[in-house]
DNA sequence: TGATATAGTTCCCTTGTTGAATTGTTTTAC
DNA sequence: GTAAAACAATTCAACAAGGGAACTATATCA
């Protein structure tokens, strides 16, 4: 690939990514229940997955300081959507996990989420979708490890 | 496409974009010259390509409400970096250019930029990258026409 | 044991966002 | 030709999220 080609699709994937992430967020904001945001989703999402996680490996996969995470967290915390559990060994750690109540937002979200989408990626052939995504799947993992 | 498969592509596709998406920022945060912001940014390249815009353009383009442009264009008037031009025939409108000051940042930001995102592109074969690009410029296209 | 490292929090300041109200200007309708 | 409606931009108050520095409490290491 010489440099007059990689600057061009340099240039248009910021393009894409520009529009389809600033029109995503839009559209997923009016979807959000009261008072959630789409950040205040995406840690609900993970801990949800992981069973349960701690600040700081919230800090780590979301790219920011562990002050911002602290305030996420609180605000869920307040909003009783997540639990605080204390490590019994290693009393420095604290395990987030969520209440049935956060449990319940977040597949609900899920589901509201999983449903916009398909309105968009249910346009494209199977085939071309999945050529899409093992792509984008392998610039996430090109992004982790270095 | 049946639901089941539509299920795990979105959920394929949610996951890569996360972490595309907080990957890149926090490198794209670390490049930013003193001062300026990805938002800011992205408000002096869209300006740059078009010559002149107004703030209803930006607000529409970024997808938030025009206080938000409002804020952000007085912090780059005041860092010297954009111009207010108001149109002659229709008071109501004005119009933003750069600032000489305003097009130097802008295209060494775009410089940074480009050469952050070929450390990864380039891993891609030309035939992966255009094919991968060619749909996510469909997916931003099926989400603007809606 | 004393120094160092780690996990999480707190505090302050900045940026971006919303939504409602406001100002000034133009267009429309009668 | 004027009154009403529409429009562009701004202001303001409130809040979320982010960074960084300082701090607390605990654990590890030498």
């Amino acid at each position: 690939m010489d440099g007059e080609q990689l600057h061009q699709l340099i240039y248009r994937y910021e393009s894409a990514t520009f529009t389809v992430n600033r029109r995503l967020s839009a559209l997923i904001r009016e979807l959000m229940p009261g008072g959630l945001t789409a950040d205040q989703y995406g840690i609900l999402r993970y801990i949800q997955e992981r069973q349960r996680c701690t600040s700081s490996e919230l800090a780590d996969m979301f790219c920011v300081g562990k002050s911002s995470i602290t305030a996420i967290i609180t605000r869920l915390f307040d909003k009783e959507l997540i639990r605080r559990m204390p490590d019994e060994k290693d009393r420095r750690i604290i395990y987030l996990q969520l209440t049935e109540k956060g449990a319940g937002v977040a597949t609900e979200m899920e589901i509201k989420i999983q449903q916009l989408l398909a309105r968009y990626i249910s346009h494209f052939e199977e085939q071309e979708a999945e050529t899409f995504i093992r792509t984008y799947e392998k610039l996430a993992k090109v992004l982790t490890e270095q």
